[in-house]
DNA sequence: TTGCTTTATTGATTTGGGTTAAGGGAAAAC
DNA sequence: GTTTTCCCTTAACCCAAATCAATAAAGCAA
C-alpha cells in the first residue's frame, strides 16, 4: 500500500517518542490519518477559521504568525519531522488568530479534531500521546517565552545562528527579523554592530 | 478526617473539570497528595531548584518571576482555585529557571512527581489529567504571548484592569508593571495619560 | 506621635528600535 | 540578456520606554 510508506515517518516519530505504543493502536491510529500537501505561498490554516487538525510535516516549511495592522508577527517555524497546529485555536474550537503559511512546498500527515477524540475513546492510552503533544508544546512555548523576558534582541539574533542554523539558510532575513520582534532594518544593524564588534576585537588581537 | 476538608476545594475543581472520573481513581489520587503552607515572602520553588510538585492553591496568592540583571520579570500570578507550577522544570525534570514566591500567606495542595507518574501508571484515564493540564496551560501561555505580540502596553494594562481586578487590589503596582514588562515609571505615566484623556473627554461633554 | 520603609509620581536625559526614504545587488521572469 | 521583483543595507529623524534622580505619599513599627 502507498499510505504504508506515506506515513512511516510518522510511525518512526511516534514509536520513538512512545515506545510503549502497541502496534494495535497504531493501527486504529493510521486509519485516522489523511495526507495532503501545500504549495509554496499557500496556507494550511487561514487566520478566523478553527485550526481541524494536527499536522505532522513529512517535509518543508510552515510559519505561523499573527497579522497585525498588515503586518506579519511570526511566532515559529515548523520543519520536517516536527508537528505543526495552531493547538489553542485546535483545543478550544474556537477561530485561529493566526494564520499557517508554507514557505517551501510541504507535505503533511494530519488527524482531525474527531478523530482525535475518537482515537482518546477508543484508546486511552492515547491520551497520553495527547499529553505529550500538549506538554511539548507547552515546553517549546514556554523556551520561547523564556527567550523573550530575559535575553536581548541581539543574544536572540545568535541563539537562532548557532541552535537553528538551518533557519537562516531557508528563510530570508525579513522574516527572521518579524520572528525576533524587530524590523528587517533592525535586525541589519544589529548584524552591522556585532560584526564590527568582532572586527574590533579581531583587530586587537595583533 | 481532617484531610477530607483539606482536598475537598481540589476535589470539587477537578470533578468540575472532568466529570467522567470515577470515585476510586480520586482516592487514590488523593492518597498521594500534601499539604503545604508558605507564609507571606517564602519561596514555593527557588530559581535553579527541579519543581517537583504541581500545586493547588486552597488560598493565598503567588508570583512565579525571572531574575534577570537583579530585576523581577513577572510571568503570572496564581491565586485560590488555581494550579501552579514550572511545569517546563516539571516536566523536564530540569533546573527552574523561575522562582515562585508567596505573596500572601498560602496554602496548597501538592502531588509530586513520582507521584504523578504513578498515578499515570495506576490510572490510565488520569493521562487525560495531566493532557488536560498540559492542554490549559499551554492555553493560557498562547493567550499571553498573543497578548504581548499584538497589543499595546496601555492595551495590556486596560485588560488586566477590566478582565482581572483583583489583580489590581491585591499586589502593588509595581509587580503590574513588572508583569507587562515595563517600568514602574512607565507603567505611572501610562496611567497619568489615560486618566488625563479621560478628564479631556469627559471635559468634552459640556 | 515620630520616624522608617515601601510604594508611587514626576522630571530630565539617554537610547534602542521604528519609520521613512534611497540605493544596490541578486535572483527570477520575460 | 535585459528587466523586474525581491531582499538587504544604510542614513536621518522620531518616539516610547529605560535610566537616573528627586520628591511625595502611605503604611507600619516603635
Amino acid at each position: 500500500m502507498e499510505h504504508q510508506a506515506k506515513y512511516q515517518k510518522l510511525k518512526t516519530y511516534y514509536f520513538g517518542v512512545l515506545p510503549t505504543l502497541t502496534e494495535d493502536s497504531w493501527k486504529i491510529f493510521e486509519s485516522l490519518l489523511t495526507i495532503r500537501t501545500i504549495k509554496k505561498g499557500d496556507y494550511l490554516l487561514r487566520e478566523g477559521n478553527i485550526c481541524n487538525h494536527v499536522s505532522f510535516i513529512n517535509h518543508g516549511l510552515l510559519k505561523i504568525y499573527y497579522e497585525v495592522d498588515g503586518k506579519e508577527k511570526i511566532l515559529a517555524f515548523f520543519k520536517e519531522l516536527t508537528y505543526c497546529c495552531d493547538y489553542a485555536s485546535f483545543l478550544m474550537r474556537a477561530p485561529a488568530e493566526t494564520a499557517v503559511k508554507a514557505l517551501e512546498d510541504t507535505e503533511v500527515v494530519e488527524i482531525n479534531y474527531e478523530g482525535l477524540q475518537h482515537l482518546y475513546n477508543l484508546v486511552p492510552e492515547a491520551n497520553m500521546i495527547g499529553r505529550r503533544i500538549a506538554e511539548n508544546l507547552f515546553i517549546d512555548k514556554c523556551r520561547n517565552s523564556s527567550n523573550n523576558v530575559t535575553e536581548s534582541v541581539e543574544s536572540k539574533y545568535q541563539k537562532v545562528v548557532t541552535e537553528t542554523p538551518w533557519l537562516i539558510q531557508r528563510v530570508p532575513q525579513y522574516m527572521i527579523a518579524s520572528y525576533l520582534g524587530i524590523t528587517p532594518e533592525a535586525l541589519s544593524r544589529i548584524k552591522a554592530r556585532s560584526s564590527s564588534k568582532k572586527t574590533v576585537v579581531a583587530a586587537a588581537q595583533y
